[in-house]
DNA sequence: ATGATAATGAGAGTGAGTCTCATTTGCAAT
DNA sequence: ATTGCAAATGAGACTCACTCTCATTATCAT
């Protein structure tokens, strides 16, 4: 359990926010929780969100919009981009070919090293209308 | 001037924040605005903002962090993409090659075909530390 | 069981960004 | 130039996502 790692406690809220961010199956944000795991209070449905970042679970996605986004991290899901609908905020995942990726890579290394950038990770995100908005 | 198409003033104020935007040649906050062309009242740049980006003019960048970024819209610079700093919060551009993004596209255009995704623009960025912060 | 320590939750607090509205400015037409 | 009017300004009130506080409660090791 990634959790114990850092001298977390795996307890009956943080089981359930897990369990809320799974049954989605896509990024939710702090309404989609409180509505899907009624009880859960928003304070600290916030600060173990912030427990499951800080330990590697989960990861923030910051798009245009009121609420932040949360997703498993891509150690968990495996790596993976988003769709992100500019009508009603919503966010899919999708995975682009090997080839296609690895030279995105390539030429994001070269341009980090032209830079004097230390890169940690990339996001290619698609901003669309979804199949309900369009 | 993109701001006559849509019926709005290129007042004093307008050519102040542009210049500021000009000025800084990356993208900028508030406090950064503020900072460059001291007078201006916050409330007014951030409806202005608001305008020129509506206008075609600006183009928001919504990172992690405080603040909102702040740059030309993509048809005055031209397409291209983030440096994101996670340690100082700084944003740079930078370009990829053209073989490269039109691979990208393509991989795009199909990934989102498949999801009933009407797409508009894509972003990618890379997130690491910058070279004063390494 | 029992103690030490971390987690909880209700509500107060914070701060970026938005809204309001009385005043000022830019623009067009006389 | 002047006048009239609609749009722009700016100071401050307001909103609301998110964070912090702290007294209470749950978890874990012994």
């Amino acid at each position: 359990m990634r959790l114990a790692r850092h001298d977390y406690r795996y307890t009956n809220g943080r089981r359930r926010l897990v369990d809320a961010i799974a049954a989605a199956g896509q990024p939710v944000t702090l309404p989609d929780i409180v509505a899907s795991a009624p009880g859960l209070a928003p304070s600290s449905i916030y600060r173990n969100l912030d427990v499951l970042e800080r330990s590697g679970v989960v990861d923030r996605i910051t798009a245009s919009g009121d609420h932040a986004y949360f997703e498993f991290a891509e150690p968990l899901l495996s790596h993976h981009h988003h769709l992100i609908c500019v009508g009603c905020g919503a966010i899919e995942d999708f995975r682009l070919d090997d080839d296609v990726e690895a030279s995105v890579d390539r030429s994001l290394s070269e341009a980090a090293g032209r830079a004097g950038f230390t890169p940690l990770r990339h996001s290619l995100d698609l901003h669309g209308y979804c199949a309900d908005c369009a």
